[in-house]
DNA sequence: GCTACATTCAACCATATGGTTGACGATTTC
DNA sequence: GAAATCGTCAACCATATGGTTGAATGTAGC
């Protein structure tokens, strides 16, 4: 799961996926019309897209020649879940904190000594 | 707005700066305590928390000759909004939809054409 | 004042990232 | 089948990122 929001929380911090997941709010769409409004190149945008897709923000499907892009809300869901861990710190719940601390640190062996 | 969410994700997407969040849940700590469970140089963990503070993740306050840091959960919150945009997505509200595009669209004018 | 401690700075390195262009493989259309 | 369209691939470039080491700074303690 660790590697999971490294991919997602990276995806999220570049302003032109921000902008694409936004329009994918919208409406699926094709890879060109995603493209069309930024002053990007094609291949720019699909890589974007790849980025976009390997962390799971969104799902492509290829019908016939043109590949459409779906957003896939659940992948932030994800990430917004890690994130209420900090925010119910008020909450002094210090049981469920310790749960959340332990998984967050056994999660990644290799990080620490 | 949108830099600072620039910012806010790159540094989430860092898992050793996570962990480091995960860990001033628990309480404040100085820079050396920090650095202590991590198979990591001082200076690399200084440099992370350098991220943190600029990213308002943490904040930092020097006294005597140890800094301590101290989780700021509110920046946190603020990236939690942008995400809650999403996850709205099936509540059909068009209208807030329509408000919130706009606002992300707008707020970064170089990227579009 | 000397020594030990806490932290950062500077220089450096390897690799990742965001972008470009041009060629290419599929698919549709005429 | 030829031409146009959709999208990716490959190679390349500049810059950012994550890490190291060693020296430097500031503070505390004896």
């Amino acid at each position: 799961m660790t590697q999971q929001l490294d991919t997602i929380f990276s995806a999220l911090a570049d302003p032109t996926r921000r902008a694409i997941l936004s329009m994918l709010l919208e409406d699926d769409m094709a890879v060109t019309d995603v493209a069309e409004p930024f002053r990007m190149s094609l291949a720019g945008i699909s890589k974007h897209l790849q980025l976009l897709a390997e962390a799971g923000l969104i799902s492509q499907e290829k019908r016939g020649r043109v590949k459409w892009c779906k957003l896939e809300p659940d992948a932030l869901r994800e990430a917004s879940v890690w994130m209420q861990g900090f925010g119910q710190m008020e909450a002094i719940d210090l049981d469920g904190l310790e749960r959340f601390l332990v998984n967050e640190l056994a999660a990644d062996p290799d990080l620490m000594s």
